[in-house]
RNA sequence: UGGGGUGUCGCCAAGCGGUAAGGCACCGGGUUUUGGUCCCGGCAUUCGGGGGUUCGAAUCCUCCCACCCCAGCCA
């Protein structure tokens, strides 16, 4: 049974739609099985979390299963470490494979034994042909290739070579295991495909029980036959390789699979290809793989990203095959829109100012009451202390504000958040540089918040921390890592780290309020007409926190300044 | 005429012969002790282009155009 309710609240798309009438036909008793199957080469990234959503959420939906297979068929690229990082991932994400681990080279000796079939069949045979050759004999695009002189040799000899490459006999690269198909073939593809190579390399998980390993073409589909894969989910790319797919399944006469391809996503201001994100990390031009700015799972997660805002995100952007940018700011709305419900509000002044309230008693400490959250009431609310000296924002405060500006400046009024309105009385300035050191001012008493005279109104409400009672905290502003909305848009001759945006980060020491003081890595907080920040996982101590700002709120005054100055 | 795909608002994307959903972005206005949130309103006479079929076409036919993928013993 399916779920109604789930149904209504998923977008429709085309792989929902072939699935809809696949149940509806009977198709595969009912079943619905999919899989996501990275390569353990690299880091996931949002692209991923793409297809993650879609083939376990398409399982979830349909009260089918989802596996989780690493296709680790090239042992020269894969590492331990990225299996780790990518089971990490998925969970994280708050996706279950339950008991369905499972790795193309747990499929190694049945290939092998398929392979043999094949060649049996005739339909596979032991090349000699070197790399280059291969290519020269593939022909081109439009040009139909040549067979190999080694094509028709006889099951007898295929078989003892390919039995002979297994024992290792050969040195890499010396001989391969190709399917006869097509040279004709107006789809690459299907001229004799490489199944084998030869690689002494030991394998990740598997050791040094094989020289030879098949190549993606030959194990992806077999494994997804294998599991009982009933729909196998993929990106475009592999559309022309669907055919050679098929026709394995069929000389083998095995559970064939439906292949589906989708576009995979991509984003603006921000780069998705495993290769040029490695090599980020490995020119150190960020700081690992985890890298605040990285568009990778775990660089989101220490950026402070929330699973449910990526699974939304992943749900709006929809599915389809047209190739597409997705606007980085329908990410950081889903974000927003996420933690404004869950972050409780905090109070941190960035770039303090000095403010001192001449007429509050200096030895008078007040506890004030603020809401945590007034999203959600049940957040319940916390003391904050007030007293003479306080911090606020510099940009609070202009000498001689624009129109519009309803903040601080000389003579004016404001309120500070869930305390008294104050008055500008006096500007200080350091004499040297006539920069504004300090400001004097009034509060009045009748004006407290929750008190009778709270609802005098006036036209700003500022932020701010109680200077003596403030913790001084590192605080790391993080911006889009590339300041082109295309990052590989550049000029002839460079490539896309000319693009790399100088002020992805910017540290900052700042004061917050004193609750934050024992903050714990992972959690979250907004900081009050700021953004959303997080305790980040690497650089915090006990008592020590350090925060990453996941995305800065809306910001109309930004706007509004932006328009009027044209 | 190498093969395979895709073209609906600035960005995604529904739609599958009955007369253009929705989200993001953007622009107005209201509420607000976050210039946040929330609320209300605006935003494609038109679906890559030309022909055709039909009472009726984004949806069917036809020709054309643009863009993407493929020549790894990578995935």
């Amino acid at each position: 049974m399916v779920d109604a309710d789930k149904k209504v609240n998923v977008p429709p798309n085309f792989i929902r739609n072939i699935i809809i009438e696949d149940l509806e036909r009977g198709k595969n008793e009912g079943r619905v099985h999919t899989r996501f199957p990275p390569e353990p080469n690299g880091y996931l990234h949002i692209g991923h979390a793409k297809s993650i959503c879609l083939n376990f959420g398409l399982a979830h939906e349909f009260e089918g299963l989802c596996n989780l297979r690493f296709d680790d068929t090239n042992p020269l690229k894969e590492e331990e470490e990225y299996i780790r990082a990518i089971q990490e991932d998925v969970r994280w994400l708050e996706f279950d494979w339950e008991d369905r681990l499972f790795f193309a080279s747990d499929y190694f000796d049945q290939l092998y034994e398929w392979a043999i079939l094949l060649i049996k069949k005739g339909k596979a045979y032991v090349d000699d042909l070197n790399a280059d050759e291969i290519r020269e004999y593939r022909g081109t695009l439009t040009k139909p290739g040549k067979e190999s002189p080694y094509r028709n040799r006889s099951v007898e000899e295929n078989l003892d070579l390919f039995e002979r490459m297994k024992a290792g006999e050969f040195k890499n690269g010396e001989k391969v295991l190709r399917a006869k198909i097509d040279m004709n073939s107006g789809n690459l593809n299907m001229r004799d495909p490489v199944m084998y190579r030869i690689l002494h390399a030991p394998h990740p998980r598997i050791g040094d029980e094989w020289c030879i390993y098949p190549m993606y073409d030959w194990a992806h589909g077999q494994s997804d036959s294998i599991e009982g894969i009933t729909h196998s989910i993929c990106t475009l790319e592999f559309e022309d390789h669907r055919p050679l797919y098929d026709w394995f399944i069929r000389e083998l006469d095995v559970h064939a699979p439906q292949q589906i391809e989708f576009a995979r996503l991509d984003l603006t201001y921000t780069l998705l290809s495993k290769r040029k994100l490695l090599k980020l990390v490995q020119d150190k031009h960020v700081d690992g793989w985890d890298d605040p700015r990285m568009p990778t799972i775990s660089g989101i997660r220490r950026r402070g990203y929330t699973p449910a805002a990526i699974r939304d995100f992943c749900e709006r952007i929809g599915v389809a095959k047209s190739n597409s940018v997705v606007e980085i700011s329908l990410l950081e709305h889903c974000l927003r829109e996420n933690l404004n419900k869950t972050a409780p509000r905090v109070m941190a002044v960035l770039r303090p100012l000095k403010v001192v309230l001449t007429n509050y008693p200096a030895d008078q400490v007040e506890e004030l009451d603020a809401e945590n959250n007034p999203e959600d009431p049940a957040m319940g609310k916390r003391k904050i202390p007030f007293c003479r000296e306080l911090y606020i924002e510099q940009s609070d405060f202009m000498e001689d504000p624009p129109k519009k500006y309803f903040r601080l400046a000389p003579g004016r009024e404001v309120r500070l958040k869930h305390a008294y309105i104050i008055k500008c009385e006096k500007v200080l300035k350091d004499p040297q540089s006539g920069e504004v050191t300090e400001l004097h001012c009034s509060f009045d008493p009748d004006t407290r918040s929750g008190s009778s005279g709270e609802d005098r109104k006036v036209k700003g409400t500022l932020h701010w921390v109680s200077a003596p009672h403030a913790i001084q905290t590192e605080i790391r502003l993080y911006d889009h890592l590339f300041k082109s909305p295309d990052p590989n848009d550049v000029p002839e001759g460079e490539d896309f780290l000319s693009n790399l945006n100088p002020d992805s980060l910017e540290i900052l020491n700042g004061m917050v309020e004193p609750s934050l003081q024992n903050a714990e890595s992972g959690m979250r907080f907004q900081f009050l007409r700021h953004g959303y920040f997080c305790v980040d996982n690497k650089f915090s101590r006990p008592g020590k926190p350090v925060f990453n700002r996941t995305v800065s709120l809306r910001d109309s005054w930004a706007r509004i300044q932006k328009n009027q100055n044209g």
